[in-house]
DNA sequence: CCAACGATGGTCT
DNA sequence: GACCATCGTTGGC
């Protein structure tokens, strides 16, 4: 069942939290949420958002339950979920998923056959899905016609997390803002 | 094994 | 012109 409204008011935190176990569905590819990193509008210079708004991270300061996808270091791309109240930039990173189905295509794309590394990182999971900067500003909530396929698919999944500080920031590193799924080896970093 | 580094281009000052 | 929410490769042990 695709997630809709109610799911994406929670607090950033909380939705970071709540999204794993859930799915990420792409056409006939589905990964399990497995690695997530909380963005915040107050008090975190990591936040995209932290200095106001730009025309890049403008999808930040919309509705919840929006992509905002960003393009990094010349060659990838980050998928995040708009989180938070409308007017304040806050978002969710999908950092990592464990593949379920559509495997041959994402290791065509990824150019490797190993699952463990389709992926496990915000860059390998974007170019395993075919998701790039025409992603961005899409809404991913139940019943928009717009938003070509992509959506947050739910589980009854209550998985068992661990928190930690976040990954590759230059500000803001000593913030306990990541988590993952306990024991998973899918995730990006261990 | 793992630390270091280069690729590569959009964004903001 | 500097920076960057990354990744694959390289070269040392």
């Amino acid at each position: 069942m695709p997630l809709g409204k109610k799911f994406f008011s929670q607090s950033t935190v909380d939705l970071a939290r709540a999204l794993l176990g859930k799915y990420l569905v792409y056409g006939d590819l589905r990964g399990k949420i497995v690695e997530t990193e909380a963005y915040l509008y107050h008090d975190d210079p990591g936040c995209h958002a932290s200095r106001g708004m730009t025309p890049r991270n403008a999808p930040m300061f919309g509705p919840a339950g929006h992509t905002y996808v960003y393009f990094i270091y010349g060659m990838y791309h980050c998928l995040n979920v708009v989180s938070g109240k409308t007017g304040e930039g806050e978002a969710v990173l999908i950092r990592a998923l464990e593949p379920i189905e559509g495997l041959a295509l994402m290791q065509k794309r990824r150019k490797t056959a190993k699952a463990k590394n389709l992926c496990s990182g915000p860059g390998k999971l974007c170019q395993a899905f075919g998701i790039t900067r025409k992603h961005n500003n899409l809404n991913l909530l139940e019943g928009s016609p717009l938003n070509g396929g992509l959506h947050i698919a739910n589980s009854r999944e209550k998985p068992e997390i661990v928190c930690t500080t976040r990954i590759g920031l230059s500000a803001g590193q000593d913030l306990p803002l990541r988590f993952y799924i306990k024991d998973n080896t899918f995730v990006s970093v261990f």
